[in-house]
DNA sequence: CACAGTCTTGCAACCGATTGCAAAAAGCCG
DNA sequence: CGGCTTTTTGCAATCGGTTGCAAGACTGTG
C-alpha cells in the first residue's frame, strides 16, 4: 500500500542504501545520485517512516504530553503553545489524560511501548511520584507549572509560588487592606503549600494586619464558590488572594451573589492570568504566569535532554508579574 | 537498553516466536509455556514494543487529532473527552496544531511518516479540504463538529446547524421579541452560514417579526465585543442569537459597557453550552451541543473504519437543546 | 600513466517484533 | 501400544528502514 524505500530503489535504480542515504541527514551521497533518487521519490510521493526508522535509531521524536488539568481554561492555552513548539521542533505530542486516575505504572508501561523520546508533565496538581518514576524507568523528564519537589532530581519549569505569595500579601498591604486572606486550592497540593506560607510569611512582617487562610477542594468555580458561601458567612477578610484565576471568579460570585461588590466591599486578586480574567466583565487583578516563556523552556528542556540524557537536572523559575485591573481598592 | 522479546526467551528457555505468542491474542500456546514466558517477562519488566510490532500487523493504534480550535473553551472539554475516549479503547491521540496555517500535504506527509491508524478532524473552522485530503490518501477519517460537507465522503458527526438557528428563531419569537438578529461568527464558514439560514428562514414565517444578521470576523470575544459595540451603535434589534457562547459574552460585555442590560434591553442566546455559560455570574441562555454523544460517535466511527476500512461514509447529526438561563426575558 | 588518497556505493547484518510452515509433542481411541 | 488427529513449538522470512564494512569509482599528483 504504502510506498517503501524499496520502491523507491527500484525506480532510480540504485540499492535501497542509496535510497536511505539521501533522506538522513549528513550520510555521504554524490549530487547526482541525489538527484535521482530525489526525483524517483517525487514522482512515487514516498516519505520514510519513521517508526521503522526508529527501530535503528531510537529516536522517534515522540512526546509524552501528561495532563490531569482538563478543566482550567489557561492549559487549553498552554496544549495550544506545547503542541505549536514541540511541532516546530519535528516532535510529535502524544497527549495523556490522567484525569481518571490512571496510575504511574500503567502510563510507564504506555511510553515504553511507544518509545517515547521525553516525558512532558505539565500540571500543578500531579503528584511528584509520576515525573520520578518516568525518570527512574531512564525517560527525559520535564515537569512544567509543576512544584519544586524535594527530591530534585527532575527537571522542573516553573514559577517561585513563595514568591508569588509574598507579592499578593505585598500589593494587598500596600493598598491599605489591614485583614486579608489565601483562598487556596486542594491543600494537599505542593503548590497551594508555597502560596500560602509565602503570602503568610509576607505579611507577617506587618504586625497590625490580621491573616487567614483555608482551602477549597479543587481548583474550580463551583469550589471557589462554595469556599466563599463558607466565609462570608463566618465573617470574611478585606481582601483576598485566591489559589488561581477559576477559583477567583467562583469567589467573585459568592460575594455578588451576598449582595456585595468587588472591589469596594471585598478585594480580590488571582493567579495565572487566563485570557479570560481580562474580560471586562470579569476584569481580574492577578499575578500573570509567564506560560510562554515556561513552555519554551520546557521545550528546550526536552531537546537538551535527547541530546545528552546524562543532563544534570535544573529547575528554572520565571519571575511573574502583577496585572492590575479592577478587583482591588485603588491606590 | 530497553528489554526485548530476545531476552525473555533466553531467560525463559525458549523461542521468540514463543515469546511473542504469548502477548498476541488469539496465538496458540500451551500455559505451561504461557506461564513460563509471563514469569520471566515479569521478572524482566517486559512489554511489547508496539512500534516494531506495527511493522508487520500494520496497526499503530496512534490516531492523529488534528484540531485548530485552541481559544474556544469547549474544546478544552472536548479534548478531555477525546483523549479518555480514545484511551479507553487503546488508541493513542497524535495531537495536531493546526493554528499555525499548516496545509493538507504537510500534515498528511506527517500521518503517514507515523502510520496513524485513522484521523479525527476535530473543529468548526477548518475548511474540508483537509478532512477529504486525507480521506483521499486512504485514511479512516472523522470529522467532528464540523458542518455537512458538499461531497459526503467523509463520515461527519455534529449537529444540524440549520435546526439551530430555526431553534433560536423560534424561542425569541415565542418570547415575544418581534425584531431579532443573527450575530454569526466567521461569515465564510459552513456552520456559521448554515446557522443564519435556518434562523432567517424560520423567523421569515413571522411576516410581523423583523430580521437581520451580521458577521463577526473570528469566534471570540473581543470580536463579539466589537461587532455589538457597532450593531449599538447603528440601533440593536431586540434580541441576538449570537454564533457560539464566546461570542455570547463578548457582545454582553459591550451591552453592559453601553449602560444597557440583559436580559431588560436586549436579549442574548448563545450555542455550545461550554461551561462558563453556567458560571453565575454568566448565566447565558443557549443551545446545548451534546459534545459527549458527539465524541462518543466518532471514536466509534473511527474504530470501525480500523475493522473495515471501505465502510460507507455516514452522516450523525445529534440533537441539540436549549438550556434557558438567564439571558433573555421570560417567556 | 601509475599510484595513493578520498568519495561513493552496495552488500549484508541488524533494529524488535510477527507469522506461514513444517516438525515435534501431546492427546485420543481402539 | 500403535496409529491417527490436533496442538504446540521453532525456524526462517518478513515488515521498512539504517549502517559498518569493503570494494569500486573518482580525484589529484608526480
Amino acid at each position: 500500500m504504502a510506498v517503501t524505500i524499496k520502491d523507491v530503489a527500484v525506480r532510480a535504480n540504485v540499492s535501497p542504501s542509496a535510497v536511505s542515504r539521501t533522506f538522513t541527514e549528513g550520510a555521504s551521497v554524490s549530487d547526482r545520485m541525489r538527484k535521482k533518487v530525489e526525483k524517483a521519490a517525487r514522482e512515487l510521493g514516498y516519505s520514510p517512516n519513521l517508526l521503522a526508522r526508529s527501530l535503528t535509531t531510537r529516536r522517534t521524536l515522540l512526546i509524552g504530553l501528561v495532563s490531569n488539568n482538563f478543566s482550567n481554561p489557561l492549559f487549553l492555552q498552554v496544549f495550544d503553545l506545547f503542541t505549536r513548539g514541540l511541532q516546530d521542533r519535528d516532535l510529535r505530542p502524544m497527549l495523556v489524560n490522567l484525569t481518571s486516575g490512571i496510575d504511574p505504572e500503567r502510563s510507564l508501561e504506555m511510553f515504553r511501548q511507544y518509545s517515547v523520546d521525553g516525558v512532558i508533565v505539565t500540571t500543578s496538581e500531579l503528584p511528584s511520584v509520576f515525573s520520578e518514576a518516568f525518570h527512574d524507568a531512564g525517560l527525559p523528564v520535564v515537569h512544567a507549572f509543576g512544584p519544586l519537589t524535594g527530591t530534585q532530581d527532575v527537571h522542573t519549569v516553573s514559577i517561585d509560588d513563595r514568591n508569588c505569595g509574598r507579592m499578593a500579601a505585598d500589593l494587598l498591604i500596600r493598598k491599605g487592606y489591614t485583614s486579608i486572606a489565601f483562598m487556596g486550592g486542594p491543600k494537599e497540593t505542593t503548590v497551594t503549600q508555597y502560596r500560602c506560607a509565602g503570602f503568610l510569611e509576607a505579611a507577617a512582617r506587618h504586625p497590625k494586619v490580621r491573616t487567614s487562610h483555608s482551602f477549597a477542594g479543587t481548583h474550580s468555580y463551583q469550589a471557589g464558590r462554595a469556599e466563599m458561601m463558607r466565609l462570608l458567612a463566618a465573617g470574611p477578610a478585606q481582601a483576598y488572594f485566591c489559589g488561581d484565576d477559576v477559583l477567583s471568579i467562583g469567589a467573585m460570585s459568592a460575594i455578588q451573589s451576598a449582595g456585595l461588590r468587588v472591589p469596594e466591599d471585598i478585594g480580590i486578586i488571582g493567579l495565572d492570568d487566563m485570557e479570560i480574567a481580562g474580560w471586562d466583565t470579569v476584569n481580574l487583578t492577578t499575578i500573570q504566569q509567564p506560560i510562554g516563556r515556561i513552555v519554551e523552556a520546557t521545550i528546550e528542556l526536552i531537546a537538551a535532554m535527547m541530546e545528552d540524557p546524562n543532563r544534570e537536572p535544573e529547575s528554572r523559575l520565571f519571575p511573574c508579574k502583577i496585572i492590575e485591573r479592577g478587583t482591588l481598592r485603588p491606590g
